[in-house]
DNA sequence: CAGGCCATGTACATCGATGTAAAAACGGGA
DNA sequence: TCCCGTTTTTACATCGATGTACATGGCCTG
C-alpha cells in the first residue's frame, strides 16, 4: 500500500479524491509515493464504497450500422462531458440478449441504460427494467419508459408529401409495418413511420395499397435490395421508394441500378437517419436527418436524472417523452442539387 | 439480505456459483429467496474478492466505421462464448484517448484490451501497458505486443498485381505513407500496406511515382473523396485507384462519378476490409477481404492466454505476432462479375 | 453402540476505498 | 504558559462476495 510512502491510508483517499484539508507537504509525499509504486485506484473498492460505478451502457442491436455509431460517437461525447464512461453492447436484435442487457447483465456494474430496443416491447421494459434506470433511444409505442426520438409521423408525412409533391403518384414504403403484420422488423419505428406515410398518402387523396408495404426481417441493406427486387420483379412499377432507413435505401439503389431504372428520374428515393454513406453514394440520398447530437444530449441527460434520483432513494421518476428536432435533407436521389 | 430468507450467508454465495455441496433442499430455499427479493449479484463485491471483473475493452478508433462495427460484433461473439462481456470504446484516434485506454481508463475494471491503435506508437504500448494484458489488432510495425493483422504488405501487393493485370499502369495509392511522411493516420497500416504497394510496382517494372501517394488525415470516406479530388484537379490521369480502406473508396466512387469518369471503363477501384456498403455500392467494390472472424477469434485467445497468465501471476508472455487469412474480392470496380 | 468419514453449513477474515467520528497537531489570544 | 478553536490526520466500520478453516450432523462400519 501507498501507506508504506506516505503516512495513513484515508489521506492517500483524501488526496485522491482532492479533498481539500489536506496540507501541501502530505499531498506531496503521497503523490510521490503513488507515482513511485504506480498505483493505481481499485474501482472495485470504490464501487463497492460509493454504489457507483460511473458507466452507463448504451444497448444497440448492430454497431455496424451507421446510424447507431454516429449516435454512440454523440453519446460518448456527452457521457464524457459528465464523466461517466460508456459502454456499447450489440444485441443483434435478440430478444434474449436484450433482456439481460435490460437486467443489467445480471449483475450492476453499470449505472443506467441507455437502450434502442428492437425486439423488446414496452411491457417488458416495465416489467423486467426495474431495477435499473433506463432511458430508450426510438419509439416504443406505449407509455412505461423514458423516450427520446424524432416526431417519427410528422417526418415520414414530410419526406412522402416531398414525393407527392415532385409529382411522384406510386410510392412504396420499404421496412413499413401494418398493424398485425408478420415481423416485428424494428417494432415502434416501423408501425408509427408507416402510420405516417398512409397518412401522408390519404391527405394526397392517393390510394392506401397495403401491397405497397414491403416488410422486411431487418431493416439492413441486403433487405433492403431484396425487398425491392421482389417488388419489382413482381411487375410493379412505383415511381418512388421511401425507405424506412438509409441503409435499405442504399440497398434498393443498388436494386434500381441492376434492373436498369435510374434515380431519380424513374424512380425517386428517400430514407431516414442520414447516415454518411447516403452523402457520398451515387445518386447521394435524400434522407431525414434527425438531430443526432440532440439525440444523445437529451438522452444521457434524462438518464443522468434517473441515476440522480435513484442514488437519492428517491422514488423513480414518471415516464418522459422527449422529441428532438429533424429535418429533410434533399439531395439527388430525389432531383436535389448535386 | 437474502440471508433473512435462507439461512447463512456463504451458502448463497455457494449456491450461486453452483458449489457442488448444497443440499437440494437448501438449494432451492435460497434459489427461492432470490427471486422473492429479487437479489442480484453484487460485481463490486464479486470483482474485490476475486480480483477479474470478466469485462475486457474493445478499444476502437471509430464506432462509425463498418469495418470496425464488423469487427466487433465478431469480437462480443467470441467473447460471450468464453463468458466475457464486452465494453466498446471509442478513442476518435485521439493519442490522449488512447493512452486514457491503455491505462485502463485510470484504473482496473477491465481484465484486459483488445486495441486499434491508430495514434500511438509500439513504444507508448511497451511503457504505458503495462499494467494492463493488451492484444493490437493491426499493425505497429516494431514488436512490443501481440498483434494479429492480415499480411498487409501481401495483401497490398496482389491488390497491386491485380490492377496491372488488367493493363493499368498509372495506379494511384490513397490513403498511403512515405517514410518521413507527414500526417500519422493509421501508422502502422498505411505504412505497410503502402511497402506493398511500392514493391507490386518495381515488380511489375512501373514507376514509383511518390506524389501518386495521396496521404489523408483520416481513413474515412470524405477524406478518401477529397484527397481524389485533388489529385484530379491537378491533372493527373490515373487509370486505377487503390484505397487503403472501403471507406475511402466509396468516396472515390463518388469523386469518380462527379467528375464524369466511368468505373472500371477509366478508372479502376480496389478498397480494403470487404464492409457490406462495398457490396451494395454503384459500382460493387473490388475490396481486399480480411477474415474478420479470424481476426476476433485469435485476438480473443491472444487476450485470454494473456489475462490467464497473470492471473496466475506468471511473467508476461513474450509479444506473439498472428496472421490472419484474407483473400482479394474482385467486382465490378475492377471489370469483375456483376 | 462407538468411532470415523463425508456431506453440509457456518464464522470470520479479507479484498480496497471511503464516510464518520474522534484524536492529534497547530496557531493564537489571553 | 495555558486553553480553545481549527486544521490535519487517523482508527474503525462498512460496502458484498467468497476463501479458509472449522463445526455440525448423518450414516456406515466394525
Amino acid at each position: 500500500m501507498a501507506r508504506l510512502a506516505g503516512v495513513s491510508e484515508k489521506t492517500v483517499s483524501n488526496v485522491i479524491n482532492d479533498y481539500e484539508h489536506v496540507s501541501d507537504r502530505t499531498r506531496a509525499a503521497v503523490r510521490q509515493a503513488i507515482d513511485e509504486l504506480g498505483y493505481r485506484v481499485n474501482l472495485a473498492g470504490r464501487h463497492l464504497r460509493r454504489g457507483r460505478t460511473g458507466i452507463i451502457a448504451l444497448i444497440l442491436p448492430e454497431l455496424d450500422f451507421s446510424y447507431f455509431g454516429e449516435v454512440a460517437t454523440h453519446v460518448i461525447a456527452e457521457a464524457e462531458r459528465r464523466g461517466l464512461t460508456v459502454l456499447v453492447h450489440q444485441t443483434l436484435a435478440d430478444r434474449q440478449h436484450e433482456l439481460t442487457a435490460l437486467d443489467g447483465f445480471g449483475s450492476d456494474f453499470v449505472d443506467g441504460l441507455l437502450m434502442s430496443p428492437l425486439a423488446l416491447t414496452a411491457d417488458d421494459v416495465a416489467e423486467r427494467g426495474g431495477h435499473l434506470p433506463v432511458v430508450l433511444l426510438g419509439e416504443l409505442i406505449q407509455e412505461g419508459a423514458d423516450h427520446v426520438a424524432i416526431d417519427n409521423v410528422l417526418a415520414t408525412r414530410e419526406a412522402t408529401e416531398h414525393l407527392v409533391g415532385m409529382g411522384r403518384r406510386s410510392i412504396v414504403a420499404v421496412g413499413g409495418k401494418e398493424a398485425g403484420g408478420p415481423e416485428p422488423a424494428t417494432t415502434g419505428t416501423a408501425q408509427v413511420r408507416t402510420r405516417g406515410f398512409r397518412e401522408a398518402l390519404q391527405t394526397a387523396g392517393l390510394p392506401y395499397d397495403p401491397a405497397a408495404v414491403l416488410p422486411v426481417r431487418q431493416f439492413r441493406t441486403p433487405d433492403g435490395a431484396a425487398a425491392v427486387e421482389r417488388y419489382l420483379a413482381a411487375g410493379h412499377k412505383p415511381d418512388a421508394i421511401l425507405c424506412l432507413n438509409d441503409q435499405m435505401a442504399l440497398g434498393t439503389l443498388r436494386t434500381l441500378h441492376e434492373r436498369g431504372l435510374r434515380v431519380p428520374e424513374d424512380v425517386a428515393v428517400v430514407g431516414f437517419d442520414d447516415v454518411e454513406a447516403g452523402r457520398f453514394s451515387v445518386p447521394s440520398l435524400t434522407t431525414v436527418a434527425p438531430d443526432k447530437a440532440a439525440v444523445a444530449r437529451v438522452a444521457v441527460e434524462l438518464l443522468v436524472d434517473r441515476i440522480a434520483a435513484r442514488a437519492e432513494g428517491l422514488p423513480p421518476l414518471p415516464p418522459r417523452n422527449r422529441v428532438v428536432p429533424h429535418r429533410l435533407v434533399v439531395r439527388e436521389s430525389t432531383g436535389g442539387p448535386r
